[in-house]
DNA sequence: TGTGTCAAGTGGCTGT
DNA sequence: ACAGCCACTTGACACA
């Protein structure tokens, strides 16, 4: 229905807009399964690019209603009518510089600069939502890497049909998404490229989002582990502090009963009825044994696992 | 309405 | 240069 001037038209040009077709034809018999609220979705997709190609894209047997397939002549009237619709509707970011052209390119735009535009107006492949392009996952500029960015912008609109006047809306992941990522960051919480990409799959999710679930768990499991670390520390701090009090009572008592009672050269071989081992680091804080071993000698005798600080333990 | 949770964005660091 | 990870942050959403 629209000539092709492929004269005019840079053969890469070309490969982008079939690539998207073909994408986009990919993901319309994944949706076709789905609710007439997400074909609708599908259909603002490919009038999207109908927009951008002004070639029409048949869809089988769901055809576009006429008034959706494009006119090179009629372009700015229904580009105004597009935006409207849009409006009422659930569509994600649209882009006011959509290209209005073309493969036949008329007026004054050249292909190149036209691609720069169809390129710019995609998001980061890494975000569903946000129009900000300093990701550093987004780099690379050739025609797989721009496949790679409209696939996964195709599957943005999937994800976030709910969508509505361009606000974001948070993804949330099924009980059946949850508990396959549960158990497999119970086997293992880091993944490879292989085990990330089959996860995906079988969860239908981006490799993206896996990974990034999988990123989070690991924060999650950390706070967690420095939460109890931290009740730990609490408790061992207190216990500290009691033997602390009563050991200062002791060596008053102990003070008090010696200077009376014993000569000072005999002070070191008192019995260490005041000392024990702290149960976690295993120094010597205090005791209650009567096995006439004295301070000097439990002192010496400590455990060699005593260098091992009960911080570090807890690491 | 305040708060907690969680998916996702961002920038820095590190290993290859 | 690039990928992967982490710490920190943001924003949507649920809930009391």
């Amino acid at each position: 229905m629209t000539s092709i001037n492929t004269t005019q038209c840079d053969y890469t040009y070309i490969i982008f807009f079939y690539t998207r077709i073909i994408q986009i034809k990919r993901y319309y018999s994944f949706l076709a399964s789905l609710p007439k609220r997400i074909s609708i979705e599908l259909h603002n997709m490919v009038h999207e690019v109908t927009c951008m190609t002004s070639s029409y894209l048949s869809l089988g047997d769901h055809e576009l209603p006429s008034n959706h397939v494009l006119n090179l002549h009629d372009q700015d009237q229904d580009q105004d009518q597009y935006q409207q619709s849009l409006e009422n509707k659930y569509l994600v970011e649209v882009d006011q510089s959509l290209p209005s052209l073309t493969l036949g390119l008329g007026r004054d735009q050249d292909p190149v600069s036209l691609i720069r535009q169809a390129s710019n107006s995609i998001t980061s492949p890494v975000s569903s939502f946000s129009n900000s392009t300093s990701s550093k996952r987004e780099r690379g500029g050739d025609i797989e890497e721009v496949e790679k960015v409209l696939l996964s912008k195709a599957t943005n609109y999937i994800d976030h049909v709910e969508l509505e006047g361009g606000e974001r809306k948070k993804l949330r992941l099924t009980q059946e998404q949850s508990f396959v990522l549960e158990e497999s960051f119970k086997q293992h919480n880091t993944l490879n490229p292989k085990q990330k990409q089959s996860l995906a799959t079988h969860l239908n999710l981006r490799p993206r989002q896996v990974e990034v679930w999988f990123q989070n768990r690991r924060a999650r499991t950390k706070l967690k582990q420095s939460e109890v670390n931290c009740a730990l520390l609490k408790k061992c701090c207190e216990t500290l502090t009691s033997d602390n009090m009563r050991l200062k009572k002791e060596i008053q008592q102990l003070k008090a009963t010696t200077t009376t009672n014993v000569p000072s050269q005999f002070y070191m071989q008192f019995p260490a009825d005041t000392h024990n081992m702290c149960p976690s680091c295993e120094r010597i804080v205090s005791s209650s044994s009567n096995d006439g071993g004295g301070m000097a000698k439990r002192v010496l005798s400590r455990s060699p696992k005593s260098r091992s600080h009960p911080f570090s333990q807890l690491r």
